[in-house]
RNA sequence: GGAGGAGUGGCCGAGUGGUUUAUGGCGGCGGUCUUGAAAACCGUUGAGCUGCAAGGCUCCGGGGGUUCGAAUCCCUCCUCCUCCGCCA
């Protein structure tokens, strides 16, 4: 959600910042009456509390020097209820403004290209070629089950469709993944791990804008309002909800795996084949908390760092890194916004995008000038989301990348690299690495075996 | 699940209806002293909204109520602590 500073700063410029995005031009325009109107009532009903509280503090004095002050009390007693009735209608104003904020897409970066679809996507850099073959590479969903090692039937049986059994060699792999990338963020990225709560309450789905838009892409424990959490980056963002961080707590950097629970109402069919959209997957997350000013600048190192092959980490000669690239995600594509809606359209040798963001004050982020001076950062739920999101901001969207995808870089999750196998015609074969060229240290001779053998004979 | 206790500014902790514009301490910042530091002493130090400003308003776990006036009284919810019960 927009930061309502940013609204009112901004606010003629807005129809050209939002060009790109679906969103209703009248309930605009009555946000700005509202907010006028706000402001003006805002006004009047403090100078009536004011004038309360001076009756008030001489009815003390009267009472306490033993004089009748009845004509003070009852006149205290009449501007109450001016006051309420403001405060009253004060309270519409905030839940019909409050609503319409809601509605209110996110301000692409101006570096955002425009464009009708896809197409228009810029590549920014890439890394290798994708491979080829002299042969026809099976897909995931088949070459997986013939190892034995991904398993769509039991895990149909043992829940529901679009959930799977890893076993064996894919489970190891996935698990590797995930300490893989958890030991990179933290050895060598500054990032510190947390392991959060798995369910997360309404009030941090609405802090990082899951609700009350996409509801319906979400488990909810019945008679609760609990929903298991569509990705870490709600509970993790959601750490510092409702706190004041000071500027030199800044940066806060936080990476944590957490299996992923999404529903996906209304999904099902193309492109779902596999382990394409799945009701639950596994992935690293990053999110830092950064002051409004840092927030693109700690972006770009971040995604520079991706693109750096890394020497702490031992070579494997036969390694193959993946096919990269950076690039910039036109407005357009940015409207699936949220639970990965937007993932299954990135073109094949685009795997991971940078995302910018809102000029000056990033989403949800109410800082601005004063703020700066004063060095905090206001993170906050309902009322503003949780301003969290200037920190989130630095890292673009991560769900918005294929599942696991991080910014600038590295694959963030089991399943990232299983379905990059199915993008890549590779399948099984391919091995993680980007830019590292190095697989995770426990499933690398995993990979070096059987995925390859099995080529062979495919 | 039951009973009891507690939630106050970055932290600790006073405050049970009216000069509380929320004592005091710690921590932070500035200063005096010192070659420098420590100690001591002095000063200063919460946030949000609104306003060009002066200022005004709001905030004592959340919400609601009583009152001319609520950190303080009432209702309700949440969280934490102690004890009991239950427990894959």
């Amino acid at each position: 959600m927009l930061a309502r500073d940013f609204l009112r700063t901004r606010f003629a410029d807005l129809p050209h910042l939002l060009r790109n995005r679906t969103y209703d031009a009248g309930a605009l325009a009555r946000w700005g009456e509202l907010d006028a109107e706000r402001r003006r009532l805002l006004t009047s009903v403090d100078a009536l509390k004011a004038e309360r509280n001076t009756l008030s503090a001489e009815v003390g004095r009267k009472k306490k020097a033993k004089e009748d002050a009845t004509a003070e009390m009852e006149r205290a007693r009449a501007l109450g209820g001016e006051v309420s009735a403001g405060e009253k209608r004060l309270e519409e104003i905030e839940g019909e403004f409050f609503a319409i904020e809601q509605t209110l897409p996110n301000v692409p970066d101006e570096s955002v290209p425009d464009g009708e679809d896809e197409t228009g996507n810029v590549v920014l850099k890439s890394w290798g070629e994708p491979a080829r073959f002299d042969f026809a590479p099976k897909p995931h969903f088949e070459l997986g089950p013939a190892l034995g090692i991904l398993d769509f039937e039991r895990a149909a049986k043992v829940t529901g469709s679009r959930f799977t059994v890893l076993s064996g060699e894919a489970s190891l792999l996935s698990r590797a993944l995930i300490a893989f990338m958890l030991d990179l963020h933290t050895r060598e990225h500054g990032y510190r791990e947390v392991l959060p709560p798995f369910i997360v309450n309404a009030a941090s789905l609405f802090g990082t804008g899951q609700l009350p838009k996409f509801e319906a892409d979400l488990f909810r424990l019945k008679d609760t309002d609990w929903y298991l959490a569509p990705t870490a980056e709600v509970p993790v963002t959601n750490l510092h909800r409702d706190e004041v961080l000071r500027e030199e707590q800044l940066p806060i950097s936080y990476c944590a795996y957490t299996p992923c629970f999404r529903a996906e109402a209304g999904a099902a069919g193309k492109d779902t084949r596999g382990l394409i959209r799945q009701h639950q997957f596994d992935k690293v997350e990053l999110v830092k908390f950064t002051a409004a000013e840092s927030s693109a600048e700690a972006h770009d190192a971040d995604a520079r760092r991706g693109d750096r092959p890394r020497a702490t980490r031992p070579a494997v000669p036969e390694g193959r890194p993946l096919p990269r690239g950076h690039g910039l995600l036109l407005g357009e594509d940015l409207r699936p916004r949220g639970l990965a809606a937007g993932a299954g359209r990135l073109p094949r040798d685009l795997l991971l995008l940078r995302l910018r963001r809102l000029p000056g004050p990033p989403r949800g982020h109410p800082g601005e000038a004063d703020r700066r001076r004063e060095g905090t950062q206001r993170v906050r739920p309902h009322a503003q989301r949780v301003g969290a999101r200037g920190g989130a901001d630095a890292r673009g969207d991560p769900r918005e990348l294929p599942a696991g995808g991080r910014l600038g870089g590295d694959p963030g999750g089991a399943p990232a690299l299983l379905w990059r196998a199915r993008r890549d015609p590779e399948g099984l074969s391919v091995r993680p690495g980007g830019p590292d060229e190095a697989p995770p240290p426990v499933a690398g001779p995993l990979l070096n075996s059987a995925p390859r053998g099995k080529r062979t004979g495919g």
